[in-house]
DNA sequence: CTTTCCGAAGCG
DNA sequence: GCTTCGGAAAGC
């Protein structure tokens, strides 16, 4: 008897360990790790992961395997493995990181029905619950209140019986194709047949002649203008031939890609790529950053690495942040390697991603290009792992399970004995003191590509504007440089950091703020619905006409969205033709393509945006890039302010001037002192990363030291404040002196839907227990964490989000 | 004595 | 996570 060791579909403490199940005949050898099977478990049916083989279990009874979901598994056994490593280093359940590591669509759906099994009408209520129907829903049941006695009744009698459904999500997409049964030299005699009147029918004949190869029904109809009717004749009489085919579903099927062949390379950019091309030679593990200046040709040496791997018959797994991955990239990497690229992002319907996913299983592409989750691409024989703009936060998994995706690749490209590149115009601080210590090996472009030299940075002073009588957003300097690009052609990239900013509602009287009732933040205005809205819930509210406190109709509107920016700039320069790009103008799919495809064409003068348009554009005709305000991240509390904001200003400053025209910059701050600010003007990421270090080194942040990060909520504040309190001194009291332990502190974000919040944070160096201790700490809180409603701690460990 | 409620255990 | 079980409290 062989026995299959099953992590079930259930994600709680009680069940994080495999369960024993019987392999039925008729499944042996097809059962085997990494496969996807349902299982029974307690009453219920639910889906499960093979993980492991045994030949005997060392329960006296165990039950069979009820069906099995793949031929192929899902579920490499280094995935399997890799799923227990990060189980281990975030602390969640085992079941949570296999589930993570694949496309929405392969998670089980669960029903539960009741099933009527007599003919006879039930002698009581529940009978016109069914209303005649042999299944319901059990939520009908549930809805219709007729009472468990009566059910349980009817169960004992044998008359109905609770059904538990799983249900698989995927959808495979199939098309009807249309194939001849008789060879061409036969379907011309076929001809003779067809009655004068049936002209139709011998256009399709003629063309399958022609074309004897089979052909999706919906194509043939629509070349030969005719409908099915015609078709249906000579399907009867055998003629031809009616399947159903799956097919792909190809987000790109429709477009043509320019190939293009690798360029040759810069001399910086060759001393680059050599010790990256002999560690794929020589399958060493290496991790590489690439600090190289926004155009110094970072792309072109991904590319070209990317082309030894498969030349060497392996497999590339390239992440981009998924704001970066922009038409223009995926154009790219389509136009190098063709058919051989998936491309794996959020934009993608659940049943593209799913079938993306599924050419990667089934080896049809050898490269992934994609978001955070694509590290976990289910190739075998992985030859190079690179993660371009390494530095952007949304590598990191913010819920459940929170995870690095540079970590993980670290490990994967460990154990597939490969080279990691970490590419970066401005490396975060973690990957560039590894570089220095020697733990990273450092590759270094300082040129641009083509001569071109990064444009002058302009820094504005808005205090003066202010003194000057100049209350608009624009300074005046930026206005005329607009206007000048204008007059000549030229076009202009204005930037708007949203983030810290947003329009909120304030009465002019009594300074009242509209806020949120469930969760301590200012309600944000939404121009077009003229609404209030939380962002951290689902509240939302009409638009004052009169402050509530006071009664004054003088309740207004104040902040900086795009709208607003947007409004100011038609007054200010009324000529100017602008496209906006924020969260609402690029919602719908392909809107955000369409939008920069127009702006590419030169059908507007200004682009103006959000965070969204700091990266990957490359149009040559854009000389002058404006960034309202400079400062906006830089007041958030968040010990990354620094960091973030002069990754923000290189990454803006990159998009003037790519090509023949020279570009300018101009930033307008209220703080141009700031080395932050200061040294992004100058380019210079080396003194910002001293004097950054210096910082992090006094207030002991990363990377001089690691953090823990514990979110505790509740309804109840006093519970809260009093749950922080006994995690913080039992964190203090069991860690080594070396470690400081802060809190019990009210989160930034103090209360989101009527939860309040507060944190614990823990800095250390070396604390090789901490895990255990944290894990006894979420088993004390077990019981009152498993109620709905109750408490809720989370553990971050190397957190980037701090509110 | 019966019904309902609730927390805990167990799922192979 | 969901179900069932069993004891305790509430209802008749």
């Amino acid at each position: 008897m062989t026995i299959a060791n099953v992590i079930v579909d259930v994600p709680s403490q009680n069940t994080n360990r495999p369960f024993d199940y019987e392999i039925p005949e008729k499944y042996e050898g097809i059962v085997q790790p990494g496969v996807r099977v349902i299982v029974p478990f307690g009453p219920r049916k639910i889906m499960g992961y093979v993980i492991s083989l045994a030949e005997t279990s060392s329960f006296s009874s165990v039950k069979k395997i009820t069906d099995v979901l793949d031929v192929i598994p899902t579920l490499t056994e280094e995935l399997l493995d890799l799923g227990m490593w990060l189980s281990k280093k975030t602390l969640s359940f085992y079941i949570s990181c296999l589930q993570v590591m694949l496309p929405q669509v392969m998670k089980a759906k669960y029903r539960k029905e009741l099933w009527k099994l007599s003919e006879e009408p039930l002698a009581s209520d529940l009978d016109s619950v069914f209303d005649g129907r042999a299944v319901i829903d059990f939520e009908d049941f549930e809805q219709s209140g007729v009472s468990y006695h009566v059910l349980r009744k009817h169960m004992d009698e044998g008359e109905v019986d609770v059904h538990y459904e799983v249900k698989s999500r995927e959808t495979k997409k199939v098309t009807t194709m249309i194939e001849p049964q008789l060879q061409p030299v036969e379907l011309e005699e076929k001809l003779v047949d067809i009655s004068s009147q049936a002209k139709k029918q011998r256009v399709i004949l003629e063309y399958l002649i022609e074309h004897p190869e089979p052909i999706s029904k919906k194509q043939l109809l629509e070349k030969l203008a005719t409908t099915s009717a015609s078709l249906k004749p000579l399907i009867e009489r055998g003629v031809l031939r009616e399947y159903k085919q799956e097919v792909f579903r190809d987000p790109y099927g429709d477009r043509e890609f320019e190939r293009t062949q690798p360029f040759p390379l810069t001399s910086e950019q060759e001393t680059a790529i050599t010790p990256i091309l002999s560690t794929i030679e020589e399958n060493q593990h290496e991790v590489f950053l690439l600090h190289g200046v926004t155009g110094s040709g970072k792309t072109e040496i991904y590319l070209q690495s990317i082309q030894q791997v498969i030349d060497k018959g392996e497999e590339a797994i390239m992440l981009v942040p998924e704001i970066a991955l922009t038409p223009q990239m995926v154009e790219r990497f389509k136009g190098r390697f063709g058919s051989k690229v998936a491309v794996l992002h959020s934009a993608l319907s659940a049943g593209e991603k799913y079938d993306e996913w599924r050419k990667i299983q089934r080896k049809e592409v050898q490269v992934v290009v994609g978001a955070r989750s694509a590290i976990f691409a289910p190739f075998t024989n992985i030859g190079l792992i690179i993660i371009d703009e390494e530095h952007e936060t949304s590598y990191k998994q913010e819920d459940r399970t929170r995870y690095h995706a540079r970590d993980v690749a670290v490990e994967r490209a460990r154990t597939h004995k490969c080279p990691v590149v970490l590419g970066s115009a401005t490396p975060s601080l973690e990957s560039y003191a590894r570089a220095v210590k020697g733990n990273y090996h450092l590759l270094t472009m300082g040129k641009r590509m083509n001569e071109a030299v990064m444009p002058e940075v302009e820094l504005i002073d808005m205090r003066d504007e202010l003194h000057e009588g100049n209350r608009s957003m624009f300074s005046r300097t930026l206005k005329e440089k607009i206007e000048a690009r204008i007059a000549r052609g030229e076009q202009v990239v204005l930037f708007l950091n949203r983030r810290g900013y947003s329009t909120f509602v304030m009465c002019r009287d009594c300074g009242h703020v509209s806020e949120c009732p469930h969760c301590d933040i200012a309600l944000t205005y939404h121009k077009r619905q003229n609404r209030l809205k939380c962002h951290y819930c689902s509240h939302e509210e009409p638009m004052p006409t009169e402050c509530p406190e006071c009664e004054s109709k003088t309740i207004r509107y104040f902040g900086t969205g795009t709208q607003k920016v947007e409004e100011a700039l038609q007054e200010l320069i009324p000529e100017a033709r602008t496209i906006r790009m924020d969260v609402d103008t690029t919602r719908r799919k392909g809107a955000h393509e369409r939008l920069l495809n127009q702006f590419g064409e030169g059908k507007a003068d200004i682009l103006l945006g959000t965070q969204m348009i700091a990266k990957g554009l490359d149009f040559g005709n854009v000389t002058l890039v404006g960034v309202l305000a400079a400062d906006a991240l830089l007041n958030l509390p968040d010990f990354r302010a620094s960091e973030k904001t002069f990754q923000l200003l290189t990454q803006v400053s990159g998009r003037a001037g790519r090509h023949e025209k020279p570009g300018e910059v101009v930033v307008q701050t209220y703080t141009p002192e700031h080395y932050s600010i200061e040294l992004a003007s100058q380019y210079d990421y080396e003194q910002f990363f001293n004097e950054e270090m210096k910082l992090r080194k006094a207030f002991r942040y990363p990377p001089y030291f690691f953090l823990t990060l514990f979110t505790v909520s509740h309804p109840n504040q006093l519970k809260v404040q009093e749950v922080t309190q006994k995690i913080t001194m039992f964190m203090e009291q069991k860690l080594s002196d070396q470690a400081y332990v802060l809190g019990p502190t009210p989160s930034a974000l103090t209360r989101i839907n009527n939860r309040y919040r507060y944190q614990c944070m823990v800095k250390y160096k070396k604390e090789p227990e901490q895990r255990k201790f944290v894990e006894r700490i979420l088993h004390y809180y077990e019981d009152e964490m498993k109620q709905e409603n109750g408490l809720q701690i989370t553990v971050d460990f190397q957190p980037y989000q701090l509110m």
